[in-house]
DNA sequence: TGAAGTGGCATCCTCTTGA
DNA sequence: TCAAGAGGATGCCACTTCA
C-alpha cells in the first residue's frame, strides 16, 4: 500500500461542488503536475508515445512529477512526511498543521462523494465505450479536458471497469463470461492512425469505432451502461 | 516497499549452482506462485493480446492480465510451471552449508552470484537485441526454455537495460541521448504477425527484425554490446 | 563485472465505505 | 449508487552490494 494509487487526491477542480479542507489543502499540488508531464515511464511495453525515456537523475526529484499520475501526492497527504505542498513551505510545517486546531488528527475527516457533472460523465462513458484502459497520456488528456484529476479518471475507469464486470457476471452467465472487457477494451494502440477523436477533446487516441457523437439526435445511447445521454443541457 | 518486487525471487532454478537457506526457502513458494501466475495485470494501455479478462474471484489469484503487452498469456501458458527439469538440483552444495548451522538467521546470509552460462547470455542478449522489453508471457516462455526463473530474466533484462543506458549516456552525448532504448525497445506489439522465434526456443514473439542465428558462421555479433558469441561449445 | 537486493513509485484488482 | 479508501500484487527505475 505505499505507493499505492491515491497519490494526487485533490479530488474535484472545478467540476465538483463539494470539497473538505483536504481538498482545499491539495488543490495546489495538481497545477504543477501537469507541468512536468514526465508521465509515462512505465508503459513499458506499449507502443505509445513515451520516446524519450527521461535520464532523470534522482529519486528524490520523483516526487513531483514523475510518473504518471499521481504520484506522490499521497505520502504527505496522509500525514507522514513531506507536508503538503501548500503551506509546506516553512519548515515548520508539520508543527504548523498540528498546531491548527488542537487535534487535526483527531478530525472524523468526512468522506465526500464528488458528483461528477453529465458533461464529464458523458464523455467518460464515450471514451469507455471506445476502450477500456486509458494509456497515462489519453488519460491526461482527458482529465485535462474534463477538469479532472487524473486520478479521478484512473478511478472512474477502474470503477466503471469493476461495474461492468459485475454486471456481465451477474446478468447473465450466458454467453462470453466477461470478454466484453477485454475485447474492445485493452487500447489497441496501434502506432500510425491515431486519429482526433472530439471525445477526448482533441487527444490522439486511436479510434477504434465512432460512437455517435456529436449526434444528429439529442441522446445518446451507451451499449454498456444501456442508458441515454441527452446531449441537450448537459451541464 | 511491500509489494514491491522480490515476489517471486527464488533464485536459481537450474542453472546456477550457488544458493543459500534463504534460497531453499524461498523455493517452495516459488512454485505456487506460478501456478496462479497472475502476473500480467498491469499493461494498460498497450496493444497485445489479452483477451480474455477472466473474471477470476478472489484476489489470490490475482492474477489477470488484462491489458497490453504482456497480459493474458501468462497464467496459462505457464501452467505452471513445474520446476524445470532440470538440474537445479545438484545443489547440495552451498545449501548443505548454510543450513547446517544452528543460527539461520543471524548468518551473513551470503549473496552469491549466479553465473548464466554462455547459451543463456546468447539468448538472452539474442532477444534482447530485438527488444528492451517482454511481455510477461515472452518472460515466462524465455524462462522456461532457458531454466533460469521469471525473475531471472526479468532482473537480467532490468540490468541489461540499465547497463545499455549506461553505456549511451557515458560514452557518447552525441546523438540520441537514449533512445536505442524506445526504439526497438518498448515492444511494438501489432497483434497479428507473431513469428515463431528461434530465440524464444519457439515462444511466440513479434518479430522485429532478423538477428543472425543460426547462422552460418560460428559467431554471433550483438550490436548492443559489442559482442561475439561463439556459437560452438557455446555450452 | 553483473546478478541481486533495496526502496520508491505507478497501475491494476478486489472489497468496502459512506455521502 | 458510485467516487474513494484500503490493501495486496507486480512491474520498472535508480542505486547499491559484493561474490
Amino acid at each position: 500500500m505505499p505507493g499505492n494509487m491515491s497519490k494526487e487526491d485533490a479530488p474535484s477542480r472545478g467540476a465538483s461542488l463539494t470539497f473538505t479542507i483536504d481538498h482545499i489543502l491539495n488543490l495546489k499540488q495538481r497545477g504543477g503536475q501537469e507541468l512536468y508531464a514526465s508521465k509515462e515511464r512505465r508503459g513499458k511495453g506499449c507502443t505509445e508515445d513515451l520516446q524519450a525515456w527521461d535520464v532523470r537523475r534522482r529519486r528524490d526529484s520523483t516526487s513531483e512529477e514523475t510518473a504518471q499520475t499521481k504520484t506522490a501526492a499521497r505520502r504527505e497527504d496522509r500525514g507522514e512526511n513531506t507536508p503538503p505542498p501548500t503551506a509546506c513551505a516553512s519548515p515548520g510545517a508539520a508543527a504548523a498543521s498540528e498546531q491548527k486546531d488542537a487535534e487535526p488528527k483527531v478530525q472524523v475527516k468526512k468522506k465526500t462523494r464528488t458528483i461528477f457533472s453529465k458533461r464529464q460523465i458523458f464523455q467518460l462513458e464515450a471514451t469507455f465505450d471506445m476502450k477500456r484502459y486509458l494509456s497515462s497520456s489519453e488519460r491526461a488528456c482527458l482529465a485535462n479536458s474534463l477538469q479532472l484529476t487524473e486520478t479521478q479518471v484512473k478511478i472512474w475507469f477502474q470503477n466503471r471497469r469493476n461495474k461492468l464486470k459485475r454486471q456481465l457476471t451477474t446478468d447473465m452467465e450466458g454467453p462470453a463470461p466477461a470478454e466484453h472487457l477485454s475485447e474492445a477494451g485493452k487500447n489497441v494502440q496501434l502506432p500510425g492512425f491515431y486519429k482526433d477523436s472530439s471525445l477526448l477533446g482533441g487527444c490522439l487516441l486511436p479510434m477504434q469505432f465512432p460512437v455517435v457523437y456529436p449526434s444528429p439526435a439529442p441522446y445518446v445511447f451507451f451499449s454498456n451502461t444501456g442508458k441515454y445521454f441527452g446531449l441537450l443541457g448537459a451541464e
